[in-house]
DNA sequence: CAGGCGGCTTGATCTTGGTCAAGGGTAAGC
DNA sequence: GCTTACCCTTGACCAAGATCAAGCCGCCTG
């Protein structure tokens, strides 16, 4: 993986270097699978740039005129929205493979920020050259449909757990997704570092931190999972789906 | 406005009777501005019909195959999620002029419920035609893509307002939004006839239908509305506003 | 017109998660 | 290596909203 950087002797400027996404690995997370040579090659060239951020450097924030959307190639991101009195909510946490931005389409101008949670790469596609592409190669809008439309399912996956759980099944909830996301990565299930902090998985879940750490405490104690600060195992999965389903008290 | 119905003789099966989106007062909500006559009549041609729908009755149910998006002409829905356990989570109710239906993109598949609350009727938009069509008119495509954004950036609101805010505020939020969407389509903005219960306001709000009974109550105590079973007053917009600003208690 | 039902309101009580506070661990910076 | 700052944990207490319960209103149906 990191082959490629640690063995390079030249100096090379990255923000220029291409990684074409027809070589990417995380190529089926963005793509459509079937499109032919010449269409991956246009889809190369209109990728044209990627951008590196630093862990708490925003890639986009609320009010920035809209561009691009990016999908990311290492990292971790948060998005979130700040209110006028300064109450936060974050909307999501995102990881290699899936795309950012997809909030400015609909007005032109971003309406959250997206904040790098360690440090991140991203490929930049330029939303009017990504609109006069797919217009061109069918696979490739029927796949931006798909990517928006998920979108809006995954938002209203959200809503569910914010309407309808409480504090432990959004936790599991949390939990579950994340190791599942990780698995399609090619990562351990089971053991991950949480990249956020318990502020910010209480924002997201619409609990307190004191809240998120009580259940972490609580999971730990009845051994679904064990929790050294931001290193999770978990231990037993099927109970923690358990916990998801055990609706009410 | 109506005159054009109320002044036809002759019956005709409205099924058929073809409402040309050209012709269509709802017409600056569904479509972007700026189409030629041409660009029109293509768009005329791929709105092939409409249905109507029976108050209680889904336009469509999770599980269902997805083939259509659906323009609202006239009604109101929910659109809703129900757990395995049987919870329900409402995740928007939609008026005329409204697009239904984008949740069964990514997956070919509809994930929640469509439900009319009140006898409805909308155009079905074959989404395969759509997709054919915004690949030829470009400000079609542009259009698609901004509804899709918006609803996204809706759900975001919807997410902050479960994440972040207490009874009286979500209701508050809730009852500015319904007004000023009602405003848009030239109806009164501070008297209305709610087509949900109580019931559908909470699981919308992650509130229980107690709760949202008793902010009604307190926001009638406090001269802000009248409240008489479904008919709303809204007798103090600036004051409701300040709810939602006045952050914690 | 009577009866029944769905939906709404209101009160009393309970529980979950929020708030406030103290202390400890870890990692980054001097 | 020490200090500092951030993050996390845990406890005690509190309050918002859920739950349980009773009764009412208005509408639909027979």
């Amino acid at each position: 993986m990191s082959n490629e950087s640690t063995q390079k002797i030249i100096p090379i400027d990255t923000h220029k270097l291409k990684v074409a996404c027809s070589q990417c690995n995380l190529r089926e997370l963005c793509l459509p699978i079937g499109l032919s040579d010449q269409e991956l090659t246009r889809v190369d060239d209109m990728i044209g740039s990627r951008r590196k951020i630093k862990r708490g450097q925003n890639l986009y924030s609320a009010g920035d005129t809209f561009e691009a959307i990016y999908a990311i190639r290492t990292g971790f991101f948060k998005t979130d929205v700040i209110l006028e009195d300064g109450r936060e909510q974050v909307t999501g946490f995102q990881m290699a493979g899936e795309v950012l931005g997809m909030d400015g389409i609909g007005t032109d101008l971003h309406t959250c920020n997206a904040t790098a949670l360690e440090d991140a790469e991203v490929c930049i596609i330029p939303f009017d050259q990504l609109e006069s592409l797919s217009r061109e190669i069918e696979p490739l809008q029927r796949h931006l449909h798909k990517v928006l439309s998920r979108e809006i399912v995954r938002d209203h996956g959200v809503m569910t757990l914010l309407g309808t759980m409480r504090a432990e099944e959004r936790l599991a909830a949390f939990l579950l997704n994340l190791s599942q996301r990780l698995v399609a990565r090619g990562y351990a299930a089971t053991e991950f570092h949480l990249r956020m902090t318990r502020e910010e998985i209480g924002s997201y879940l619409g609990l307190k931190l004191e809240t998120v750490s009580r259940a972490f405490s609580r999971f730990q104690e009845d051994g679904l999972i064990t929790v050294q600060q931001k290193h999770i195992c978990i231990l037993d999965t099927a109970g923690l789906k358990q916990v998801l389903n055990h609706q009410a008290c």
